[in-house]
RNA sequence: GGGCCGGUAGCUCAGCCUGGAAGAGCACUCGGUUUGCACCCGAGAGGUCCCGGGUUCAAAUCCCGGCCGGUCCA
């Protein structure tokens, strides 16, 4: 199929649409009409409120229920949303589009679609167009719903391709939104993204773009179109435009969020504008570009002009509406994306929840905004919405803590903001720099305008750098290549095992299977490869199993077990050169090893399960690892448990294993799994496959997992929680011991304190505070010596003293007991008392020497205390320098006392020498 | 996952660039003064300079590694 033929489609034959250029942009749309331009912005003006529409305007919900209902009536199945964060994806935190919902496993056809043609209404989040929200009063969201109907033709399947879908979506336009057929627009496209690409077409009605239907044929490799053997029909129809389209009001928020544009107005403080000027903005919104500052005032101004209102007023009108909208838009997406269950934090998805958030406090602190109204703006919402966007009442306790958490946080950091700004300021040269304020913004967070606002506060005067945001984008580094995931064997190796047919996973039939015979398949270097198995390779957290196989009477230690694709292999010692494939095989694994694994193994689901009933669903595992002696659970969590939490934890989990609830596992088909449990089933990840493995701890947990587990919580037989700790913002790791690992545990405790006893020779309860009270006694006691040695040293220093001239004097000490730091304290003070003097002191330790010279001001004005050092260390040797008052000299040795007077000679005569010249 | 910033007295921080005697303000204790709202004056106590290693005669300071906190980005 030629891309040109592509968009010549039967219905514009029939109906006599024709192929047009537009005359501002070039591209070429078809139309039943002869018009001017594509009819879609910037080459036109916003006119769709003057297109006379059969239908009175909807609402945001109505809209979607007559796009999902018009799909239904013409044979597509509705499927239900998916969640706003893509954690099926490796490659995406949000979903983008409601063709993500059905990337990578239906597009790369390892799983089929869940019916064909489908209808979605799917929520989506877009945080690249984050700063322009407002701006163009509606056409840029952070969150909106994306229909799309979506039909998947395979090779030996058709659905409908580009004939219907245009037919289809001409039909839903004129009949049930109510829009003439010459108002329809459609533009030649081309679409690409997510490795897809294929031709488009823009639908756009009266200035606004209401739909795109992409025909998704080509997969990009290497900058090359690859044609696919899909061919994917992938629509998305903007539902808060259609609803924007039916309302006509000024703005899409007006027509979106209804009162609640009022009641935002109100909270934060800020006029409405007339709907006059409003209306007079939006008659210019399409084809300006109002997210450039200079366009957005040249158009305040002509509007000023136009309605006869002063500048200051639209100014400040427009200006506080935009403040509305931007809060209108970042409190729905902060509420959708923490209703599914985002835990804010400093990396990935937690990372845009936060940024969301953050924007939209910058905003509200700044008003003076308290966190009751903010609270309150968020609860507005989720009243508004909670029947369009279900999970947004069943999480709303924790939206609601987690919003004033944050919000705390951030007005923390607007506090903290002075003291760091001074920091900036008073280095170097005076005021801020470019880099000061990048580095402001990228290492504390803290945006130009809050540096300004506290710069005023400390009472300097500065201004954001024009170039700030320009340096800022160019410091943006492409993100770099993901890394390969690391092999878990040998390349040779895993090239070889890739191609074996899949092996019988024996573990799985039955996870109690401890012995097992089967026939070698491959022997490949330390590896082998049988046609069935009971050892567990590592994988989902679980460890690989150990224990043993014997091949014609030989035994072999199984050290090591992978797996490739489905195909499992045996890490053996010794090297099992005299194996052939076809080899009878009896193995048997180490049963400790493994049930030591299957006890943690269960008990991690239990304790997911009792996690997420005792905090909420927005729990999820973030990470674990099942040992022999321990489990390891990180769950998203975002504070850490109290004690009292851990002991409720502990006791729950408990209960279940006393309960004696069965745990089953079942293998069912992907939607059918997704449909009975929901998107918890995939804590661990994402399985590719048409049909999965669900382990269910009845009534507790239900998770897709390749794990072995036991039959019945019971076997668990004891849980205790060693160590729970944060480990990065939102993450908090649990560790915990099961079984008899319990009792090892406790042994080891045991083990710990009768060893402290035997140090403090009795019970440690009575004994350490005896310690306590001794150490202190010893403090009290070692400072009364000190105390004395150092009046002693000062008398000596006096006694030794000799007086050369009204500004120089000299002492020259020698001791036998080291004491740096009480030498230093003493000398300094002497010296401060007696502005004439130069002392040395020379201390012998055991066996090196210190040599401190001090110096008091008037003396070092005179004598160069590092020249003194440097003359003594000719006397003794050694090494040594310091300052012109001060300066310390080590020798390797001990000092002799006939070198002590010639020490005390050579000074005495250099001060003089220095002190009579003066 | 990567980058950047920080960790010094109970708190807020200076000192680090350029290695050489551990500092300030607030809080605290004592004495005086005052008895109207951040009182004032004087004295004192308080330190694992995050941890480990290296360089050096000498490290809070320089280098390497780690831990913790903050933050930006993917």
């Amino acid at each position: 199929m030629g891309r040109e033929n592509i968009f010549r489609v039967r219905m514009f034959k029939e109906k006599g649409y024709s192929r047009q250029v537009c005359g501002s942009c070039k591209a070429n749309f078809w139309g039943r009409l002869q018009r001017e331009n594509c009819g879609d912005t910037p080459c036109t003006d916003y006119y769709f409120d003057e297109v006379r529409l059969k239908t009175p305007p909807l609402s945001l919900g109505e809209v979607r229920e007559k796009f999902l209902k018009f799909f239904k009536d013409r044979g597509h199945e509705v499927v239900d949303p998916y969640p706003v964060v893509a954690r099926w994806r490796e490659d995406l935190y949000l979903t983008i589009a409601s063709i993500a919902v059905f990337q990578p496993h239906v597009t790369k056809m390892i799983v089929k679609p869940p019916a064909n043609p489908l209808v979605i209404a799917q929520p989506c989040i877009r945080l690249e167009d984050l700063g322009s929200v407002g701006y163009t009063i509606g056409r840029h969201l952070t969150n909106f719903i994306m229909g799309g109907h979506h039909a998947f033709n395979y090779p030996d399947e058709y659905i409908y391709f580009t004939d219907e879908t245009v037919e289809l979506a001409t039909e839903f336009f004129t009949k049930h939104v109510g829009v003439p057929e010459e108002e329809l627009s459609f533009k030649e496209s081309w679409w690409e993204g997510g490795g897809n690409a294929g031709p488009c077409f823009e639908v756009s009605v009266g200035g606004l773009e209401v739909a795109t239907l992409v025909f998704m044929m080509y997969e990009v490799s290497d900058g090359k179109y690859v044609e696919m053997p899909l061919k994917i029909v992938d629509t998305g129809y903007g539902i808060e435009r259609i609803t924007w389209l039916t309302q006509r009001t000024p703005t899409a928020f007006h027509a979106v969020y209804g009162d609640l544009v009022s009641t935002y107005h109100k909270i934060m403080g800020i006029e409405e504008p007339p709907v006059k000027l409003l209306q007079a903005v939006f008659k210019r919104a399409g084809r300006w570009d109002l997210r450039d500052p200079a366009q957005f005032e040249s158009l305040k101004k002509l509007v000023s002009y136009e309605l006869g209102l002063p500048e200051v007023e639209v100014f400040k009108y427009l200006d506080g509406a935009v403040l509305v909208y931007n809060a209108l838009d970042h409190v729905k997406t902060a509420l959708l994306m923490l209703s599914d269950g985002v835990v804010p934090s400093n990396t990935g998805e937690g990372y845009l929840a936060r940024l969301v958030l953050r924007k939209v406090f910058r905003v509200l602190s700044k008003l003076g905004i308290g966190a009751d109204s903010v609270l309150k703006m968020f609860e507005l919402q989720a009243q508004t919405w909670r029947s369009l966007y279900p999970r947004v009442s069943d999480n709303w306790n924790y939206v609601q803590e987690v919003v004033e958490l944050e919000y705390r946080k951030f007005q923390e950091l607007v506090e903290r903001a002075p003291s760091i700004v001074r920091r900036y300021l008073s280095r170097g040269s005076p005021g801020l720099s470019l880099e000061d304020y990048v580095e402001l913004y990228e290492s504390h967070g803290l945006p130009p305008e809050l540096v300004v606002e506290a710069s005023l506060k400390l009472g300097y005067r500065v201004s954001v750098p024009k170039e700030f945001y320009s340096a800022l984008a160019s410091k943006r580094v492409k993100a770099p290549i993901k890394k390969a995931e690391a092999l878990p064997v040998p390349r040779e190796v895993y090239e070889r095992a890739v191609k074996l047919p899949a092996v019988e996973k024996l573990f799985h039939v039955d996870p109690y299977v401890r012995e097992f015979k089967a026939r070698v398949v491959d022997v490949i270097g330390d590896y082998v490869v049988l046609d069935r198995t009971a050892f567990y390779p590592e994988g989902g957290g679980q460890k690989a199993d150990r224990g043993k196989i014997v091949v014609g009477g030989k035994v072999y230690e199984v050290l090591d077990v992978q797996k490739v694709g489905d195909v499992v292999l045996h890490k053996v010692r010794p090297e099992p050169r005299d194996i052939s494939p076809g080899a009878e095989v009896y193995g048997e694994i180490d049963w400790d090893v493994r049930y030591s694994h299957m006890r943690h193994h269960t008990a991690t689901h239990i304790l997911l399960g009792v996690l997420r009933k005792i905090y909420g669903d927005y729990i999820w595992q973030a990470g674990a690892e099942k040992e022999v002696a321990k489990g390891r659970l990180d769950v998203t969590h975002f504070k850490l448990p109290t004690l009292d939490e851990v002991r409720l934890i502990e006791r729950e989990v408990n209960r279940v294993i006393n309960e004696a609830r069965p745990v089953t596992f079942k293998t069912v088909p992907k939607y059918d799994a997704e449909r009975s449990y929901g998107f918890k089933l995939y804590q661990g990840g994402v399985p590719l496959e048409p049909r999965i493995r669900v382990i269910e701890v009845m009534g507790i947990d239900a998770e897709a997992c390749f794990g072995t587990h036991l039959r019945n919580t019971a076997e668990v037989g004891g849980f205790k929680l060693v160590n729970v700790e944060k480990i990065q913002d939102g993450v908090v790791r649990f560790e915990y011991v099961a079984g008899p690992q319990l009792v090892e545990y406790a042994h080891q405790l045991e083990e710990k304190i009768s060893s402290a006893e035997k140090i403090v020779g009795g019970e440690l309860l009575e004994r350490l505070p005896k310690f306590v009270k001794e150490l202190e006694d010893l403090r009290k006691t070692l400072q009364r010596y000190r105390e004395f040695y150092r009046n002693s040293l000062t008398r000596d220093i006096l006694e030794r003293r000799e007086v050369v001239s009204e500004n120089c004097s000299v002492s020259t000490v020698f001791t036998e007991l080291l004491d740096e730091k009480l030498f230093t304290e003493t000398l300094k003070d002497y010296v401060k008392e007696d502005p004439t003097v130069v002392v040395v002191l020379i201390s012998n330790e055991v066996k090196k020497a210190r040599i401190e010279v001090s110096e008091g001001s008037r003396a070092s004005s005179r004598v160069d205390a590092v020249d003194l050092v440097n003359r003594i260390a000719k006397i003794v040797g050694g090494k040594g320098g310091g300052k012109r008052d001060h300066a310390i000299l080590v020798v390797e040795k001990l000092v002799q006392r006939d070198e002590v007077d010639e020490i005390r000679r050579v000074i005495l005569e250099r001060v003089r020498e220095l002190c009579a010249a003066s």
